[in-house]
RNA sequence: GGAGGGGUUCCCGAGUGGCCAAAGGGAUCAGACUGUAAAUCUGACGCGCGAGCUUCGGUGGUUCGAAUCCACCCCCCUCCA
């Protein structure tokens, strides 16, 4: 069981190291380990970098073992530096802990609570952080690290050697804190395995040492690889910013377009990432994609697989009724309930008051969110780029917004879709 | 505490009195080509429909004119103590 779904693992390019690599398989084929992966709340929302972990935690929970997902109320406070080219701003302890609960809901949402043996739990380092006193800090934890050491790490030496930043102390000890997590889960909950991004390769290594020093366990680690995208752009990332996992951040529906958005260089991989489609069955569709001139069917489900892992049914459909009506050229065909419904479902919508239009399109365009800026609408009507209701407005059309959105080219009376561009769509409602 | 080097538009990074809303690259947006892909080419890229308005760590000053010069302050880095 184990020793598949390691090879599994291997086969998906979802293992960059391993520490204890030798024993490692034995350890897991020998009974139900528990393992564990952190997450640290720097927002009220993970993102999807943080997804990778999340479906590994399952992954490890369907091949029979216990996850747990520890969410980091005190790293949180601290700040990782791995791998940041900046110290970091500490946001306050309130602030943090109301984080730490939406991420904890977030988190529950990819592993099994009540399976048995392997039922997850989600844990906070906090609680064992909290009441801990420096001084006893200081010399049960911190006199098993060494500072050469410390600084040898690759994840703080660009920090200490960069001109223009530098590492507080603070940061510097966030090592110490994680390795301390990996120690106390040993004791505590006899977990033996700590999953994370290849930038936690430091932090684990360092929870394996204590963790052999203060209670004399083997421990093992395993880090998953960066994501990368074959442009060499940032994975995760879209116009709109960051692709959050909460539905109120990022909807079904962005969500759902972002991974059909990805492109053909990179989707095998991600279907082999992020979704529990089987490797021959991947293998099958890069295939039968290749043999098939035109659009390859893999993006679309990849979008699927993930949306659905993500938002569920229910935000699946929705998100696929969206971009069915806008895509796929039925949009004379929907009716009043069908438009409602899209506006239910998550495309972006707004109501204007009629009497209070703005001057310009690039004003109301702007404003709605569709372009960061006014020059951006203006660029688009240049280019006959911005159509209402399919119709197409040029820049002469600017100042004159009241005939662009005429009663009568309002569908059902008061409906407008503006497109710019070839992928943003905005509801108004006429009022 | 001492000496030196820095802080420029999203990022990197030029610019050392007018020709600077500020080179170049990246990212991003739009167009063409396509497949809601990539690559390529084109345009945009502080804000404003526009006249114009607001920027180069902060505050004052010199000057007809400052990102550029002066003073003080804040922050970062390196070395010394």
């Amino acid at each position: 069981m184990s020793k598949a779904l390691l090879d599994d693992l291997r086969a998906r390019g979802l293992i960059f190291q391993v520490a204890g690599e030798d024993d490692l398989p034995n350890w897991l084929e020998g009974g139900v380990r528990t393992l564990y992966c952190g997450f640290d709340p720097t927002a009220d929302s993970l993102h999807i970098g943080s997804l990778v972990p999340l479906l590994m935690l399952r992954r490890f929970q369907l091949a029979g073992h216990k996850p747990l997902a520890l969410v980091g109320g005190a790293t949180g406070l601290i700040g990782d530096p791995s791998f940041k080219a900046q110290e970091r701003q500490l946001s306050s302890p309130d602030v943090i802990s109301g984080w730490v609960e939406k991420i904890r809901k977030q988190v529950s949402r990819f592993i099994d609570f009540d399976c048995g043996a392997a039922s997850a739990d989600v844990v906070n380092n906090l609680d064992w952080t909290a009441e801990l006193d420096v001084l006893t800090f200081l010399r049960d934890v911190g006199k098993h690290f060494s500072v050469n050491t410390m600084i040898q790490k690759e994840s703080v030496k660009q920090r200490l050697e960069r001109e223009g930043s530098g590492i507080s102390f603070t940061e510097f000890t966030y090592m110490i804190l994680q390795s301390f997590d990996f120690a106390e889960l040993n004791r505590r909950y006899d977990c033996t395995l700590q999953l994370g991004g290849s930038d936690q390769w430091g932090n684990i290594t360092g929870g394996i040492d204590l963790t052999r020093r203060l209670h004399g366990n083997q421990v093992f680690g395993l880090t998953m690889p960066l994501i990368t995208k074959s442009d060499g752009t940032k994975f995760g990332k879209t116009e709109s910013g960051t692709v959050w996992l909460d539905a109120q951040r990022t909807s079904p529906y962005a969500f759902y377009q972002f991974w059909l958005g990805v492109s053909d260089a990179d989707v095998y991989k991600f279907l082999k990432y992020f979704t529990f489609l089987d490797i021959a069955a991947i293998d099958a569709i890069e295939e039968a994609d290749a043999g098939r001139s035109g659009r390859p069917e893999a993006q679309a489900i990849l979008a699927r697989e993930v949306t659905q892992l993500v938002h569920g049914q229910e935000g699946l459909e929705a998100a696929q009724r969206i971009t069915t009506a806008l895509f796929n050229g039925t949009l004379a065909d929907l009716s009043e309930s069908d438009v409602l419904q899209l506006r239910q479902d998550g495309l972006p919508a707004s109501t204007v008051v009629r009497a209070e239009l703005p001057e310009t399109l690039t004003q109301m365009l702007a404003d709605a969110g569709m372009a960061t800026s006014g020059k951006q609408v203006k660029d688009a009507l240049g280019r006959q780029a911005v159509t209402v209701n399919n119709r197409v407005l040029g820049l002469g059309d600017n100042g004159d917004v009241a005939s662009c959105f005429a009663p009568a080219d309002a569908s059902f009376g008061r409906f407008y879709l503006v497109r710019l561009g070839k992928k943003k769509y905005h509801l108004f409602e006429m009022s």
